[in-house]
DNA sequence: GTCCCGTTTCAACATCTGTTGAAATCTAAG
DNA sequence: CTTAGATTTCAACAGATGTTGAAACGGGAC
């Protein structure tokens, strides 16, 4: 990932996606979508070696298409990355905002438990029959490796999943009144860095623990890490002043600013 | 990092570190110390950019030496990032084992308690004078790139970390009577992301808490992080049944064997 | 048929990559 | 001095890499 200005990419009109309903009628999906097998190749190359790690001739042929076609369809390789990283992300942030938002109107009128919120971050991810697509394990492993990058990898981390994470805050500060802002913040990057290490499927704790726990089974990992991480939010919570009448300078709550 | 097998390397009679004391007296160090100068820069291009990502020619660069010399001293990329891995991480058991072994006797004959743990094996690396030296920080993000890197990364990890993380899991073993195998090894997951994440100081939290906190930090990443590891694990010991008698079926606790 | 346009192939480019062997240089001992 | 051995430099190899432009293909519209 060089940091060079990104070039305008000309070639490929038909987007698959973003593409107006208007223009839809001409040229239909080829019967062997190469655009997505492309994408299907990459994602699994990246995941498990790097950008750097990865050769567009491999993945072309993975892929079984011809050289030039990723180039053709995504510009450059840079660009083809964001793609991969793209598609699954929006999906992603549906599933978990609706499942805050369920969570927030089960609760009506109170706020919702600590658990609770902690199981619509996790579960709409770590639960659920997309897992037993392969590709979505390689799209976890994915961000964990971005999210682990330093540089461009923090930058497009915060662009597709700080707004939702946002949302998830706001509603940790009202299930945890007067919780110490600093408190909160480094809650979820503990928060955060159990989640990436369970989605980056590395298996050390599959070896440390000699094969009595396996990484890859991730709805176990969510009922662990569920229990696991609520107490340490609440125990902010037991260290923070009881929010009852406004007491010694209590931390003011006010949706999300500083 | 390919998987081809490791050629021996013939060159570079003065290791710098395994040479027994007495052919030591020839070839002292030079003024200039390459072999270290090239450790240096390896360690920073590699924390920055990945092994993939970095170009013996940039390192020989940085370093001030000749392109040759990283194959004089090291045999090949794939040693020297192993070497690069090494260094430090010796020094970096010697601390923590030193910090669990001290809170082990402070306690003495009790079992130390979870948060003296958790500390003895958090402070070493997040606390103390070394992290002024820029060197440091660029391991522990070497050290998160390693561990979030399936494959190699894993075996390069448990190879070098898990004799001693053995050792704290005992520890924990005894400070949480009759705790579940699974919730231990599962609470040391979220443990382990947590500290992985802010080895790793990517700026996440940084942007998202819009500069409110600062990730690099990190003994403040420190004491925010041990009361919620702490309670993390402490939730998995009021889950866990009582260690009064031998009730139902008790999970026999033997040092470390499954 | 012809024409158009999105798609696909092919071959090549310029550059960079890890690695190596031989020559040159340095250092200390005899 | 000479000599031996460790260190450093130099130049090159063999192969891989992202990217590109031109040509060929394909299927509807007319």
């Amino acid at each position: 990932m060089t940091r060079k200005g990104r070039q305008v990419h000309k070639g490929c009109k038909n987007n698959g996606e973003d593409t107006p309903l208007s223009a839809r009628k001409k040229s239909p999906p080829p019967k062997t979508d190469r655009r997505s097998a492309i994408l299907d190749a990459a994602e699994a190359e990246f995941s498990a070696h790097g950008f750097d790690g990865v050769t567009l001739r491999t993945i072309a042929k993975n892929a079984g298409v011809d050289l030039a076609l990723p180039h053709y369809y995504f510009g450059s390789k840079e660009q083809l990355f964001v793609a991969v990283f793209d598609r699954r992300a929006k999906v992603l942030n549906d599933w978990r905002e609706t499942a805050l938002i369920d969570a927030i109107a089960e609760a009506r009128p109170a706020a919702p438990t600590v658990e609770a919120i902690v199981r619509a971050y996790l579960e709409p991810l770590l639960k659920g029959p997309h897992l037993s697509e392969p590709g979505w394990k390689s799209y976890y492993a994915l961000v964990a490796y971005v999210n682990n990058t330093p540089g461009w990898g923090g930058r497009l981390m915060a662009e597709h999943f700080d707004p939702l994470i946002r949302k998830f805050l706001d509603a940790l500060r009202l299930a945890i009144p007067g919780i110490d802002e600093k408190d909160l913040y480094w809650g979820y990057h503990c928060f955060s860095g159990a989640l990436t290490l369970a989605l980056a499927q590395t298996g050390r704790i599959d070896k440390l623990s000699g094969g009595f726990v396996r990484s890859e089974d991730l709805a176990e990992a969510c009922e662990r890490m569920v229990p696991f991480i609520t107490a340490g939010f609440e125990a902010a919570q037991r260290a923070a002043p009881a929010p009852r009448a406004r007491a010694t300078k209590p931390a003011r709550v006010k949706s999300s600013a500083h």
